[in-house]
RNA sequence: UGGGCUAUAGCCAAGUGGUAAGGCAACGGAUUUUGAUUCCGUCAUUCGCAGGUUCGAACCCUGCUAGCCCAGCCA
């Protein structure tokens, strides 16, 4: 069932070795924004592989910054999780731990491993050496520890303000990974926690906290993303030296990156807080809540995650792959149903003028158990604007002058005269039906190529139709050779296109999230925060594909 | 130019010394009341490049090359 990859076979031999009798892995973001389908490959590796072994997961808000977390991200981040499908065995806090933390960082002081240092941050940045120069001992890194206790006890209590001391590990200035040289684990910030209020006013630092926590936790498995590579001796350092009796193993994976999607949350925020983006659930940005929006559904986003694999490379998988599994999620539950997104109107002029009929639709061919639909037909419909063209190319097979085509589930008609405005547009159309034709009664005079869909005029509900492309597409930003390259500079005009038409009346009950596919144009979800009875508000969740070309 | 990591088809990705899985995309063809779906078929004599070890190498060794990450009191 689920592939192979370099995560599974390290702890399938943990396991069988005998390293580790048991799996404990977690998720860990910090609350300070939303989660988009990135952490969803995270939530995926992370609850799946502890399935799979029979382990556990842990949903662990990693909350040692303070200025940047609120409540707010908490609520949304379990919502989320949820909503994949994912339940946490437990939940926690890192800020739970920040006594056991304080705890080890005290531990580090008499070990003579820590210190603290009156340098400020640019000095810090100045002693810490480059990439190829090693950096150089703070004055201040040979304080006693006497001197070292009194003053992060200081710090603790409130003594200093931000900024002027930190607690730094004591380790190698001049390592040539720089996570080495003396890195801060302890800084000096006076401002309110969402969970431990103002308690504190010194905060633990990921690199020193996180292994902490993973440790206290007995998580065997810590999965990260690879940009974390580099910090993986750092973090069994701090493991040790603190003297965790829970030795956790930190693995790294590559993160998830989809073509033509921004996934940045710097740039994710960006967008929402200049309204760009209608929120953080605009449906073009792949935020879980804007996928959901959308109408993704979680099955896909799963599957897509599944079948995009686990590896160290850090590839873009194309975004069609994502598109295919939204189709396939929805092939066998979404009702069809038949929806006019740029109408046309057609007078049928040998159908009688008062009369009407109802005619049976399937709701999904591929799915018998989902029945059938009564469709009212009567002298005037809409049908798709594009379906009609005066003079076509050849191999067109929908309507123009003389042709016949299909009305799915009624009859053939046959365009006879073409109405057009004083500018010469097309306006309408007058055709004849063949009542021969008749849909389900087994006519097989002749043979029609095209089959168009359409909505009876007279029952048919106005609806507003939102269709999706990319914000902004990687080509367009590839183009652009400038130095300073803002991705603000291309944003896609068309990302959001608005249509008004037509659905079928039966669709009056619909709600926000139902989906469907509107024949020969896709799958569509009734909008969450636009939506009225009066005004339906449907998204287009992926297009059908097709090997139509309009060209020649 | 210090350190870490990665390189298998257009894209993602299995593969762990015995002769290149799978998915997406693309392209043929059949079926079709969705130009959809479904079905059937095509798509790497070669694994970044160059050497070496071996009866045998994508897998081991050496040397190159390219890409990504690291110099927050962010995570």
């Amino acid at each position: 069932m689920e592939q192979s990859n370099f995560i599974r076979t390290i702890i399938k031999e943990d396991l069988e070795t005998g390293k580790r009798d048991k799996v404990i892995t977690r998720f860990p973001p910090e609350p300070n924004g939303y989660l988009h389908i990135g952490h969803a490959k995270s939530i995926i590796i992370n609850f799946g592989v502890a399935d799979d072994f029979n382990g556990q997961t842990h949903l662990r808000f990693d909350d040692t910054n303070p200025l940047k977390e609120d409540q707010e991200y908490v609520d949304a981040i379990k919502e989320d999780v949820k909503w994949l499908g994912y339940d946490w065995e437990e939940l926690r806090y890192a800020s739970d731990y920040f006594e056991e933390m304080y705890n080890r960082a005290v531990l580090l002081i008499k070990k003579g491993k820590a210190y603290v240092d009156d340098l400020n941050q640019e000095e810090i940045r100045a002693y810490r050496g480059t990439l190829t120069e090693p950096g150089k001992d703070s004055p201040y890194r040979d304080r006693s520890v006497e001197e070292n206790l009194n003053l992060f006890d200081r710090m603790r209590k409130g003594e200093f303000e931000n900024g002027s001391k930190v607690l730094r590990a004591k380790i190698d200035m001049s390592s040539p990974n720089l996570n080495f040289r003396d890195p801060v684990i302890y800084r000096i910030s006076h401002s309110t926690h969402h969970n431990t209020g103002d308690s504190w006013c010194i905060y633990p630092m990921y690199a020193f906290a996180h292994p902490l926590e993973d440790a206290i936790e007995n998580v065997t498995h810590s999965l990260c993303t690879t940009e974390f590579e580099d910090q993986r001796p750092l973090y069994n350092w701090i493991v040790q030296e603190c003297e965790m009796e829970s030795q956790p193993q930190q693995i790294e994976f590559g993160r998830l990156n989809i073509t033509n999607t921004v996934m940045s949350k710097r740039k994710l925020k960006q967008l929402v807080e200049e309204g760009i983006v209608d929120g953080w659930d605009d449906p073009r940005i792949p935020t879980l809540s804007g996928l959901r929006r959308k109408g993704y559904t979680p099955g896909a986003i799963r599957e897509f995650v599944q079948e995009t694999g686990v590896s160290k490379g850090n590839g873009a998988v194309d975004e069609a792959m994502l598109e295919h599994y939204v189709r396939e999620d929805l092939k066998l539950t979404a009702p069809r149903t038949m929806g006019i997104l740029r109408p046309l109107k057609i007078v049928i002029t040998n159908y009688p003028e008062d009369q009407s009929e109802l005619l049976e639709a399937e709701n999904n061919p591929e799915n018998e158990e989902m029945g059938t639909r009564k469709i009212p037909f009567s002298r005037e419909i809409y049908v798709e604007q594009d379906d009609f063209m005066e003079d076509p190319p050849k191999k067109y097979f929908r309507l123009f002058p003389g042709n016949e085509v299909r009305l799915k589930h009624a009859y053939f008609i046959k365009c006879n005269e073409v109405i057009k405005d004083d500018e010469g547009n097309v306006v309408e159309l007058h055709c004849t039906y063949d009542p021969e034709t008749k849909s389900g009664s087994g006519f097989t005079g002749r043979k029609v190529k095209g089959t168009l869909h359409w909505v009876d005029a007279k029952s048919a509900i106005p609806a507003e139709f939102r269709l999706y492309e990319p914000l902004v597409l990687d080509e367009q930003m590839a183009s652009d050779e400038s130095e300073d390259k803002n991705f603000l500079d291309h944003i896609n005009p068309n990302s959001l296109e608005i249509v008004q038409g037509f659905i079928e009346p039966n669709m009056k009950d619909a709600k926000p999230q139902d989906k469907f596919q509107f024949f020969r144009h896709g799958y569509f979800n009734v909008d969450t925060k636009y939506s009225t009875a009066e005004k339906p508000v449907y998204n287009r969740i992926v297009s059908l594909k097709s090997s139509f070309k309009i060209n020649k």
